[in-house]
DNA sequence: TGTACATCAGTGAACGCGCGTTCACTGATGTAC
DNA sequence: TGTACATCAGTGAACGCGCGTTCACTGATGTAC
């Protein structure tokens, strides 16, 4: 039971991640449901059933691909979230916007695979629940963190969140809101479905012929969802 | 050259219609990507070339599915608004955002089919612009109304759009949007975004273990969305 | 350091499947005179 | 009203394709003594 890796470790881990590789790059070119592990056999150079000693089946490369997207787009949406100054909360909030949409535009089919129609007939399991949550936690932080500093200023006239709700309100500020009152932690549900949203119908043609700088847009909306959890520009 | 239907007329009407209705039970229990002619002809104790005589390919029978699908919600969202007091403006973004989820919740292989990642290596014919719009008009005339007869008040303290998305303004002002300024158009555009982003949320996934009671949610969702044009409820 | 055995990666053939689409055909339905 | 011809729906066989997965195998790499 050697503490170092042994070679074969080595080359195992590499060929993996050659494979995952190249199944991204088919992803990237035909979208999930034309992914297939002879393909991705072909262009490894290797018979088709090589591919079993690494992935049990093409649902378990399917969610290996899905986990890196994931973390993928939380990478980038944290990095951006980590060039801003820490008490710029309305830049923090536009750098993570973008940042998630830039992803996303250079990632259209992984985007696609982890924020799109479900796979049919896959289930996803329980190992991407982790990194799915990385981008959210992200926006989730600097909110909290604008909550704290008295950043958000309260839209007027808004009832109270309703007692069905509280429950998950409750659940969200135990995981990515920390110290935010209901109606934040509700309405960050919200601003993030909108920021998703957006991206979605950019990227499966909803916007086409109606708009046109997409980019500027996407800028406008981000900040008017903003809003939405009183953080103003 | 008869002005009546001719028997065949009748029967070909019929089938295609059946054909249609089958299909859209497969990707009702199936998905799109698992829709197969073949599959289709079987379920009509007809053999698969038979299908030729009505649609010339898979993708046309998959272009008559989308556009159904715009039709059925854009119907189900005419309907939920036909049915307020016209000057009950909330109301009628209430029903009609209602409408939309209610219709998707029921059929959400279609929603994924219109709103989801794009079926790949299908191409959207120009047939379907025309129902795309059919559910974003009603929201579009509603919104008019509510501003003809000054039932928006505007967010305070937000920026004027910007010159590049004056242009798209106009365009929505020409189709949809008949008179409102530009920063109603343009957070219209945000509003629905973040309606269909919340419902594709919700349908996709990506709520579990996050929303419980997602109908009440989405109430509270589409109301705070509403604000972001000035509708108050 | 050297040998015997166990582990493991990759091969090649095969199974069984379903798919979209084409084509020549037959029989029934419709049309023109 | 009746006949000759044209149109059309549905058949059945076939083409060519790619897929996921299994299995017995070989040779190379690692491990234990």
């Amino acid at each position: 039971m050697p503490a170092r890796r042994t070679a074969r470790e080595r080359v195992r881990a590499e060929i993996t991640r050659e494979i995952t590789d190249i199944a991204r790059a088919q992803l990237a070119s035909d979208g999930a449901a034309a992914l297939s592990l002879r393909a991705v056999a072909r262009d490894m150079g290797m018979v088709s059933s090589g591919i079993y000693r690494y992935f049990a089946s093409r649902d378990e490369l399917l969610t290996a691909l899905i986990i890196d997207g994931y973390n993928a787009i939380g990478e980038a949406v944290e990095n951006a979230d980590a060039a801003c100054r820490r008490d710029d909360y309305p830049g923090r909030w536009r750098a993570a916007c973008r940042a998630a949409r830039a992803w996303a535009v250079a990632h259209p089919h992984e985007y696609a695979l982890i924020y799109g129609s479900p796979v049919p007939g896959y289930q996803a399991p329980p190992d991407t629940i982790g990194p799915a949550a990385r981008s959210a936690a992200v926006f989730g932080r600097l909110i909290s963190d604008a909550f704290a500093a008295g950043g958000l200023i309260p839209l007027p006239g808004r009832s109270p969140v309703p007692n069905g709700l509280a429950e998950d309100a409750g659940r969200l500020r135990d995981s990515v809101l920390p110290g935010v009152p209901d109606e934040v932690a509700i309405g960050m549900l919200t601003a993030l479905s909108g920021v998703f949203g957006m991206i979605s119908f950019e990227l499966f043609g909803q916007f086409n012929n109606v708009v046109t700088d997409t980019a500027a847009y996407y800028d406008r909306g981000a900040a008017d969802l903003a809003r939405l959890i009183g953080l103003t520009a």
